[in-house]
DNA sequence: CTGTTAGCGCTTTCAT
DNA sequence: ATGAAAGCGCTAACAG
């Protein structure tokens, strides 16, 4: 292996041809014969010839870097989204340029730098910042091709890749009623979040189907964090009449709520089932183990890569595409304590 | 904000000035008056110029690009390693390129193709791969700047950025001896692993110190996951003579600890003191939160970055550095139960 | 099928 | 303190 990479001149030297031949090679165009075509292969392999990716992203205005920003505190979540965009990333020559969001109060303005910076060719949003109107607005108007992960306001002309959670919620409530729990409650995200409104959705749909609802006092709001979770947990179940089971949008917050559940002695899942969203490591680490919403996040951030790549922006480009998620059983749900 | 860039050129003309003179205030270089220099600077964020990453990449023959290449399971490590690396980057004008190497086998190569696809200006290494001989010995004879995050192998020449878990072990074992416990194990990674042979070290140093001693049947391997430490410590915890605590090498086999523990009905901390290594955020999560390791990742991170772009080739640019680690004490742990 | 010419947007070297 | 010319390694547009 030769230290120094050698240039297409040298190539074109040793292969006694002109350097746009080369180039043709390099990029699969057609206009060489087989047999120039095999030498030159045969060549650059002999000298470990690598196009200098400098001087092809000059050229081309492109620089083959695809942007991927986050600001998810769920790490496995991420990087799961990163193995999805390197895998199909790569195979087309593309790498993979992470930044994480900082400043979340000034989210869309850092996201203009740091793709004016890194000259990337393409981003990828996820959420939650995918799910920020506030953020697409700014963002929106720019110039580069852009697609979002999750997100559901239809309200922008930008592509969408997203999981159907409502329906996963309303199977997980199905289940909960099917078992026998009358008294379900549900800890959601903040508030407004697109993501606790369409987990909240699904509950309610599973309810309504068997004529039951959710009181106001079954509903909590944390913030997503394993924390909010026992706290909000820690609400529900010392109220008088305190939940059977409960739907936690995330399972960090179902980790919390496990947490509320040892200290008070409630029993998982004899005495309260608890349900999770994401299928993350701790779902698995948690005794019992958590049952909970596996979304393809691999396939959804290949679709993204996929779809940045072949941007056309003569097209209007927008398209939207919903993946279903799978319900993993585990053994956090029972059937409710008899009274 | 104007949607297209403007480039060098134009600048040159609005101020009047020649490319060079733009140039030279680019890279905040002397020979231009306060007064040019104030008025290019004023006229280039108007403008909103940002000057092309790709053609001073081409230009310079540097990408400002820096690869950050890893195969750890634990992605909250991963990603603090990433903010680190990301935080100082930025400042000094790069961006960072993730790669997760997916070929165990065949770390070296595809590394080594990684780094010649994406034209990095330097690679960032980080554990386990970080300490793996055979993907060292591959990796050096190559040209580009490189660090390695962990490690302790003295024989190559190529920086190290470590921290202490030899003595970070130490403080963990003698705090289980201060508290009573004579029957200690150990959960370690694979075994000869670096981080499983200095933390196995670390209390073996504080057995020594009291005159006690570690027998075999007390030391298990695992491979750092949940799944490994559940296994093993069921192996410890089923033995006649079971011990008061166990050391795991990390957070992941410590929670495995908790569940064979929980299996088996017994209670941690009073009838079995737990540690962990990394702090990662199940440490927290854990019922009782569980005490810990916490390695300076960040400054590690930022400490690799400056030593790659202040990389030079002509010295010799073997610098160690090791970080000092905190214990973080927390619930995992008390006297052992009387006999 | 193959080659020539002129850039991509910056930085270098050397003048002035 | 400033500028002119050449070039980084590749590709587009055109020519043969």
């Amino acid at each position: 292996v030769p230290k120094i990479n050698p240039t297409i001149n040298e190539i074109a030297r040793l292969a006694g041809v002109s350097k746009k031949t080369i180039s043709r090679v390099i990029n699969d165009e057609q206009g060489v014969s087989e047999d120039t075509r095999s030498r030159i292969k045969r060549i650059m392999e002999e000298v470990g010839y690598e196009p200098s990716r400098r001087a092809r992203a000059l050229a081309n205005s492109r620089s083959f870097l695809l942007g991927l920003v986050y600001n998810n505190a769920n790490s496995s979540y991420v990087l799961d989204l990163l193995a999805g965009c390197q895998a199909t990333g790569n195979a087309q020559g593309y790498e993979i340029v992470m930044h994480s969001i900082s400043e979340e109060d000034n989210a869309a303005q850092e996201i203009i730098r740091f793709m004016r910076r890194s000259g990337c060719d393409g981003l990828i949003l996820t959420p939650p910042v995918s799910e920020s109107t506030s953020v697409l607005a700014a963002l929106l108007g720019h110039q580069w091709p852009m697609v979002r992960i999750a997100g559901d306001n239809a309200d922008f002309q930008l592509s969408q890749i997203k999981y159907n959670d409502r329906t996963a919620s309303l199977t997980l409530a199905s289940e909960l009623i099917r078992l026998g729990h009358r008294q379900i409650a549900f800890i959601g995200g903040p508030n407004q979040a697109g993501p606790t409104l369409r987990r909240l959705a699904g509950v309610h749909d599973a309810l309504a189907l068997h004529g039951l609802a959710l009181g106001h006092q079954s509903i909590r709001y944390g913030d997503f964090t394993f924390e909010s979770g026992r706290e909000m947990a820690m609400e529900l179940l010392t109220q008088p009449n305190r939940p059977t089971a409960i739907i936690c949008a995330n399972d960090e917050m179902a980790a919390g709520s496990y947490q509320s559940a040892a200290t008070l002695g409630i029993a998982i899942p004899t005495e309260l089932s608890v349900s999770g969203f994401d299928d993350s490591p701790v779902a698995s680490h948690l005794w019992p183990q958590l049952t909970t919403v596996r979304q393809p996040v691999q396939d959804m951030a290949a679709e993204a890569v996929l779809q940045l790549i072949n941007f056309d922006h003569l097209k209007s480009n927008l398209i939207i595409k919903q993946y279903e998620a799978d319900v993993v059983f585990r053994n956090s749900m029972a059937p409710p304590p008899e009274i």
